[in-house]
Formats: structure tokens, sequence, C-alpha cells
RNA sequence: GGAGGCGUCGCCUAGUCUGGUCUAUGGCGCCCGCCUGCUAAGCGGGUUUGGGGUUUAGAGCCCCAUCGAGGGUUCAAAUCCCUCCGCCUCCGCCA
């Protein structure tokens, strides 16, 4: 939820952020409109009620007939009150409704336009020349299969499509990746976590997750709890309501978890192997900050994704996701692509986005202003450390070698037994 | 799953039975000031959060809400009723 009172303040500024991620600039109107019923209510009802409580002091006071007289004459005060109260509310509501429909105010720079109006800021490695090399790339799930990592087959037998199994090395691939980015991250100064997976509406809701792709979300209807697509939430919502001390710096945590995704509507969509999968662990990054601090944080995340990309020795680009794109909590988001060999495209592998005060306001996690007496509203980030299945994708394809083995990144080894190679169980 | 108890402005706590004098008591902690060889003690003041109004803005001042959350009863609710959430104790069950 953005601020209200910086849309008061520039609501023009709102308009052309909605403008550029290709929304209704006229939400703003309606939010500026319910606003002024809003506050005209509430003048209406607060005299009102003052007038009440002052009766209500006479009334105590009062004997008798005299009592009786002041309580008769009060009664369609309390009326009044009471309709006023219910006026204000309504109008509050409205305007609480229509500013939850606006996106986060996108940063200064961030390209306007939809998917593919990204900007590459930076390519790093150089993708293989298979042909030069002498032979044909095969692809995840052939090398998956060759290894006996990759059980999709079964995984659909047993849980439908989109799901699967990862067995020998496929699971020990897992595991690797997701110690080794718990070990970068720890050594970035992250504290690591184990969150819940499931979460009340509340906090699904105040992460941003049940706005535009609430279909996108698993629910339990017997619990009124949703699983979570990423510990984003289970992270976002430790400190809701919560006055936190950033005066010796900022909060920074990475949970692994696994995560859940319904992929509604990517029907026929990336369907082979384990590229878009209802399932999958993931290593989060997650920053508490003052909002000054926020695109240092910003920063600092890429710095600490890209650095795990380079150790795993992968070609990769990062690019600046275009407003269209953004997601309603963001104010900016960098996405880091793979190279996928087989598909000749790179791929997100990992994407931190830095959202502001958007995520904080909603959950009210506030801080002691620095600059002065009362509260204001921290700034919260978020970034993929590493994921399970995308990063396996990318290793088992562009590591690998003619006979089908898999050459393992030096940063990789320690975390599987200190193997240089990974060779198909009968090659 | 069953039975019972509890939730008050950082922490502890009075108030709830018997609705109005609660503008929520007191202590601790913290902040400011006074006093003082230094420190401590002592003395005085301040110390929930959100919103509205006033204001160029801030400060200040005025007002409203806030006693776990939401509804209800009432002229009036921390106090009575209902629902939900959380914590604790006991019983049952169970990795």
């Amino acid at each position: 939820m953005i601020d209200l009172r910086e849309l008061r303040d520039d609501p023009e500024r709102v308009r052309a952020s909605q403008q550029a991620r290709g929304e209704d600039p006229g939400v703003v109107d309606v939010v500026l409109s319910a606003d002024e019923r809003y506050r005209a209510a509430l003048a209406g009802f607060e005299s009102a009620r003052a007038e009440q409580k002052a009766f209500g002091k006479k009334v105590a006071q009062a004997q008798g007939e005299q009592k009786q007289a002041l309580l008769a004459e009060v009664k369609d005060l309390a009326a009044r009150v009471k309709a006023l109260e219910a006026e204000a509310g309504q109008a509050e509501q409205e305007r609480e409704s229509a500013l939850r429909r606006i996106g986060n105010v996108v940063k200064d720079g961030v390209p306007v336009g939809g998917e593919d109006d990204y900007v590459v800021l930076e390519e790093v490695g150089t993708p293989r020349d298979f042909a030069a090399e002498g032979f044909a790339p095969r692809d995840h799930l052939e090398l998956g299969e060759l290894h006996h990592a990759i059980d999709t087959a079964r995984g659909a037998k047993v849980s439908g499509a989109r799901f699967y199994y990862l067995m020998g090395l496929g699971a020990r691939l897992e595991h690797a990746l997701m110690a080794f980015a718990q070990h970068v991250a720890q050594e970035e100064g992250f504290v690591p976590v184990v969150p819940p997976t499931l979460v009340r509406p509340e906090a699904m809701a105040g992460a941003g997750f049940l706005d535009a792709h609430a279909d996108e979300v698993y629910r339990l209807e017997a619990d009124d709890l949703y699983l979570t697509g990423t510990s984003e939430v289970a992270l976002a919502g430790l400190h809701a309501d919560e006055i936190l001390d950033l005066s010796a710096g900022s909060l920074r945590y990475a949970a692994t978890s696994t995560c859940y995704r319904r992929e509604a509507g990517s029907y026929g969509k990336d369907t082979r192997g384990i590229f878009r999968v209802h399932q999958f662990t993931k290593t989060e990054m997650f920053v508490y900050c003052r909002v000054e601090d926020a695109e240092a944080e910003h920063a600092n995340l890429l710095r600490v994704e890209r650095r795990i990309l380079d150790a795993l020795e992968l070609p990769y680009r990062v690019i600046d996701v275009a407003a269209g794109d953004l997601g309603g909590p963001a104010a900016r988001k960098y996405d880091c692509e793979a190279w996928i060999p087989t598909q000749g495209a790179y791929r997100e592998l990992t994407s931190t986005s830095n959202c502001t005060t958007y995520q904080a306001r909603r959950l009210g996690t506030r801080e002691r202003d620095p600059n002065g007496s009362g509260t204001r509203t921290v700034a919260t980030l978020n970034g993929t450390a590493l994921t399970s299945t995308r990063p396996i994708i990318a290793l088992l394809e562009n590591h690998q070698q003619a006979d089908g083995s898999v050459v393992v990144p030096e940063a990789l080894q320690p975390y599987l037994g200190g193997s240089k190679v990974l060779r198909p169980p009968h090659a």
C-alpha cells in the first residue's frame, strides 16, 4: 500500500507511475474523492461524539427527574453519532480499497512498458558454442534421466502435472545448492531462518500476494491458511505490527523453504522437465531497512545474487525489469537470467525487488523516526539467493560434456562430497 | 480433541464481580531538568499508538479513537453479552 499522504501531496506522480505500469491512473482520483468524503464525515462524527461525551458526564451527576430529562434529550444525539460514524467508516473503506489497488510508485529510471521492455544492464560470461565443440547439448530432462536424477513421469503419477521427483544426484544437487546459498548468505551477514510455509490471510495479503496474482496461490479452505509461494511472505510477516530498532543497521534474513505455486494460466508454457513446477525449494534473502538505505540494500542484494551465479560459473545477464512487469509491491526489480543452451535463451534464475515502504505499511512495520518524534514505516527488500530447480537445469545444461557427464563448479564441490565431475550411472 | 484460567499505554501492575467521579492506578525502566568534588541517592517534569483540525511547514494547541481483534447491549463499556485470535494449566492422542 502506498502512502496516502504522498498521494495527497503529489497525485500527479502516482498517476504517472500507474501509467508507466500500464494500469489505471483514475484510481488516484477515486482515492482522493473518498478521502475528502471521509474527512468531512469524520469531522462531523468527532464533534458529535465530543458533545455526547460531555453529556455523559452531566447524566452521571444528575439525579431523578433531571436525569430522565437529560436521557430523553441525548437519545437522538446517540443515533446521530452512530450514523455519522458509519458514514465515515464507509468512506474510509472505499478509500482503502482504492488505495490498495494502486501499485508501488516506480523508481525514476525504471523502464516504461511491459514484459518485453526490460533493459539489459550487463551480460556476464559467454554461452558455450556446442557446435564448435562437436556435439549437440542434451536438455536438462534428458540429462536428468540419464543420471537418474529427475523423474517427472512418476511425479505426475503421484501428484499430477508439474510435479517431479529429484532422486540420487538430483536430490544431492538440491541439498548442495541450498547449503551453498545459506553459507554465502551467512557470510554476507544474513540470519538463517526456517520459516512457516502455511500463513494466515493477513500475512499473505500484507506481502501483496492476494492482489493481482491471488489465483497463483494455494489455499487450504478448511483452515483458512495459504501455502506460501516464497518465504518472502513469512519473512515480511515476521515483524508485522512491530516497531523495529534499526539504529544498529538493517535486519537481514535468509530463509530456506519449500515454495508452492499454482502456475495458473501458464498451461502449455514450459511444460517439459522441471522449469516451471508447482513445488520447489528456495533460499530467499529479506531485508528491513530505513527508507534512505533501501537503494543501497537493493544494490547489495544484487551483488550477493551475482556472487552466487558467478560461483556457479553460469553465463547470465542482469535486467532492469520494466514497470508493467514489476508486480504491485516492487518499485524496482532486477532479474538475473541464466543462459539455457537448449532454449537458446536467458531465463530468470534469481530476482531482487525493492518494495520501499509498500509491504511494511500494510504490515505495520515501523521504526522510531530518527529525524524527529513519532514513528515511520520501514522499507523492505527481497532477493533470491538460489532456488532448487532452475539452477539445476542451468548447471546440468551448461556444464555437460559430450558423454553426458557434468562438470561441477569448484564452489559447489565441497557440497557434493568433493566430486569434480558427475558421471551417469552406466556411462 | 476435552476442561479451566488469562490478555490493561516498553516491562510488571490497580481497576472488571457491583457500567458513569477512568482524562486508566502505582512501581520499574527510559528521557529532560534541578541539586551535587565524581558517581549514586534525592526532587520536579515527561514517557501507547493512530487519525482529524489549526499552521506556508514544523513546533505548539484543540479534538476523536485506542484496555488482544471484531461485533452487540446502553444515554454511557476496560467493566455486561457474542464471535474470533493468542498465551498458560490439566486430561486425552501423537510423530
